[in-house]
DNA sequence: GATCATAGTCGTCTTCCTGACGATAAACAG
DNA sequence: CTGTTTATCGTCAGGAAGACGACTATGATC
């Protein structure tokens, strides 16, 4: 090396992967899906494929998203329109042994998306399904009554998916990303049970109200009123045109 | 697609591309290579090559590394020996018209390291230097009596370089990795010059130096001092343990 | 309908951090 | 000796955040 000789490169497969990532039922979720093939056959995978000859690797991630979810994402420089879910560039993966049968360099995508109804297994998977991160990564907490197993997933996934799931932890730090967990339309409470659920933290009613309300350009008031929280009918917002929160939410203490 | 088909997967040529910073003269730098052949012969490009067979990403940036500059890198999970710089990678592009001749992705990595000599240069470049990223990024700024023009960068290396100028320029806030441009021993004032330089504001001497030696980890004194500045003698320090600054460095307003 | 549980919202107080800036210290140049 | 440069310590006011009390407006329960 290196005469940056196009004629003799050792050729590679490229493949997209994708961290999805909602919040249900107070808590923070992934969309895997069941290999239906060797290797790894029978076990839980990150969706993801093939870029295409004449594919941006972008458009790839977008497509195996809407492959699987039908969601229909849009990276930031997009316009955002529509339903759409966040979707940005996460990182790249390259071992020459991370895939058995040849090599694949992986380029991993985040997405962080709204509470779905159940996702529309597609393309390869014989199933697809939401998983709590913590059951997947094999964490400490209680999954006692999950009804899955804790079978660590195929590959690289696992390191992947904590990657996909800090880099989530540490953006909504300091960007208003936490709402692209929301609905168009939500409450000061449904935002905090999001970053809850994301730092898996408790955090103060009183405070987070004074904090989110009082950054400029995060929140705009849509008008409306719910109820559907119980209690007290809550305010309804909507993101507002700030992307990166000064000075950022500040997560506890460990 | 996508049948996880391993025997019909387009074949992508894939690379690495280096965004090596330094700060020298109060101004920070980034390694560029004159390219020897066409594409874009005769215009400058950041340094890189492509990946071997049996070759992580990692490692072959650090290759390439060694091949430009002599430098060791280390990346974060890698003990840190010698004089290594720091290696991270930064993002991966993927546009299928990138390149004019074949489908390359390019795994593009960033490099912080200490001002160093004159760059050796290797490999398949004619000559390698030094050059003020402001020159290289085409900004407004005064560079009236810089010896090259600003020619663009060959291929997307100017987006790559302003991605990899964005990531330096964020993660000395939350990070002590302003450090690595510092060599091993060093004192508050360079530290806090490598800030100016990095940003391109200027701090205040006093509350720079209340903020570093106040927080706990970020440096230690190695007990001697230094002239080398003019004035007063300042004490030397290290590089601490601490790696995430808590609460970080504070940008001042635009 | 009264009571209770639940969630939302507004205030207060203390503590910590930062920005602005005065003042002193220790070297070197003339 | 005097001025210049850089380093370092101190003070003060303003802002942000954590802890927490108090009040409000719903639905659920008796």
């Amino acid at each position: 090396m290196s005469p940056y000789d196009p004629s003799a490169f050792p050729p590679f497969a490229v493949t997209v992967d994708l961290v999805v990532l909602t919040v249900r039922r107070h808590a923070l979720c992934a969309l895997v899906v069941r290999r239906g093939e060797q290797p790894y056959q029978g076990r839980w995978a990150l969706p993801g494929g093939f870029v295409r000859s004449e594919e941006d690797l972008g458009a790839a991630a977008a497509r195996e998203l809407a492959e699987e979810t039908g969601l229909c994402a849009h990276e930031p420089g997009t316009p955002s329109i529509g339903n759409g879910a966040h979707l940005e560039q996460l990182a790249t993966y390259g071992d020459p042994k991370r895939d058995p049968r040849m090599r694949v360099v992986s380029v991993a995508h985040l997405v962080l998306a709204p509470d779905l109804p159940a996702p529309r297994a597609g393309g390869d998977a014989h199933s697809a399904r939401w998983a709590p991160v913590e059951a997947l990564l094999g964490q400490e907490d209680d999954y006692s009554r999950e009804d899955e197993p804790p079978a660590p997933l195929a590959f690289d996934h696992a390191q992947i998916l904590a990657d996909g799931v800090e880099r989530a932890r540490s953006k909504i730090e300091y960007s208003s990303l936490a709402t692209a967990f929301c609905p168009p339309e939500f409450t000061v409470g449904e935002l905090r049970r999001v970053y809850e659920a994301v730092w898996g933290v408790a955090l103060d009613p009183r405070n987070f109200h004074r904090k989110v309300t009082g950054t400029p350009g995060f929140l705009v008031p849509s008008g409306g009123t719910t109820t559907r929280q119980g209690g007290r009918p809550a305010q309804l917002f909507r993101a507002g045109g700030a992307t990166l929160l000064n000075p950022p939410m500040l997560r506890p203490e460990v």
